[in-house]
DNA sequence: TGTACATCAGTGAACGCGCGTTCACTGATGTAC
DNA sequence: TGTACATCAGTGAACGCGCGTTCACTGATGTAC
């Protein structure tokens, strides 16, 4: 066995059962008999099982980032200062993620994984990842910001959220409704199919006409909290 | 103590518990101690853990599913026949979704646990939830396809899922988001407001235009599986 | 009205189990002299 | 070239812990006669 193949096995094996079934519900001992590697070894490697989990995002995130960031380099050369349109930053930020996972396993862990990060409590995990990668996303959201001058701060911070969850809750549940809709609709469904369909939603989601503004208190917030 | 209250304050720590950590994250003895209840006192009302997770998706989704319905019945009363309108649509399921927690707990709660049965693993809990309430998501789909009779039945199908992504995720994710906003914007956001924000851009997102049949086969599928 | 029995909500303590982590140890490889 | 030592990946077994569940039991209330 070369030097620390242990240690591809683990974060190959541990990526796909996280995605598979979460964190909490992912033992060690499920890692480490299917990778057949000594259960001690994550121990031993990574220090602990979070220290695995937050490892397992940067397999991903560290190139994706590295990419995006160069990739926006080269948009801010090319449109030298002027403002980017927002279209060509979303087409930017969907190549990028597209390119990333496909020397590594399958683009469904990388959204999955994704996904997670946002849904489980796991308070660590959203930390670390704000804290390495917080950067790249600033930077997207303030050319988006020049993108769309005419959108009140607030507005668009949400309808970035919005469209985040409609790609991440798409790409991340692939797989139930891929079967759903090909039970339906006998039509194979791709992730760049997928993504093909996205563009259009986002799109016309981001340009959508604001809010109005009568609704705001249209009743009183009867929401504890 | 009046008979079962036991059970009333099981579910209701059980709900805030289970929104806020998960389910396999809330231990039952979180659960009892926080509830001031005996830790067999779970078992003796509910029979296991996983039954009580299912009554506390019932506590809402009956209400929920009785109401829709009937708000269905009235719908198509009021239009005799005629198609309604996606925003009417829409709005209906909206102000449903928004009247059934008013009595509960919170709408927080409500959209957290929907967001995890989404995405935790917990295959019984979908099984469950579309078993019980598939119906009333099958008429609601109808009579969303006489309302939008230009868009391809695929094309619907999959906007319906972004959409849902985009609340579902939006909603339930609604803490962590909460928090950066406040701190960027200095702005209180209430849920009722994020549904007034989310409104023009699932209406939008719905009527976009068709994606370009061109970018079908652009590049050949490079993802895995 | 009184007694015997059944029902039922709730309890306290224990069960076995799988978990993440630790630790003393092995055996191969590299380095110094 | 040979020997002593250090480094390092990996191991096997055990640690204590918290988990969901079970079980024999209690004590209050209702029912039958």
């Amino acid at each position: 066995m070369a030097q620390s193949d242990t240690v591809t096995r683990i974060l190959d094996t541990a990526e796909v059962l996280f995605a598979e079934r979460g964190f909490a519900e992912t033992s060690l001992r499920n890692i480490t008999s299917k990778a057949r590697v000594n259960l001690a070894a994550v121990n031993y490697h990574f220090g602990s099982k979070k220290a695995l989990i937050q490892a397992v995002f940067a397999r991903y995130l560290d190139p994706f980032s590295e990419r995006f960031h160069s990739a926006l380099d080269e948009l801010e050369a090319r449109y030298e200062g002027r403002d980017i349109p927002l279209e060509v930053l979303l087409e930017t930020m969907a190549t990028t993620v597209l390119t990333v996972p496909a020397e590594r396993n399958s683009l469904k862990v990388f959204m999955r994984l994704l996904g997670l990060a946002y849904s489980q409590a796991q308070g660590h995990l959203r930390r670390y990842i704000q804290q390495q990668y917080g950067d790249v996303f600033s930077r997207f959201t303030e050319l988006v910001r020049r993108a769309t001058p005419d959108l009140p701060d607030a507005e668009r911070f949400w309808r970035l959220h919005f469209m985040l969850g409609t790609v991440i809750f798409t790409l991340s549940g692939l797989d139930a409704l891929r079967d759903i809709a090909e039970k339906d609709y006998h039509q194979h469904v791709s992730v760049r199919d997928l993504v093909r369909r996205l563009r259009p939603v986002v799109v016309a989601g981001m340009n959508a006409p604001l809010p109005d503004e009568r609704d705001v208190e249209h009743h009183a917030d009867t929401v504890a909290h």
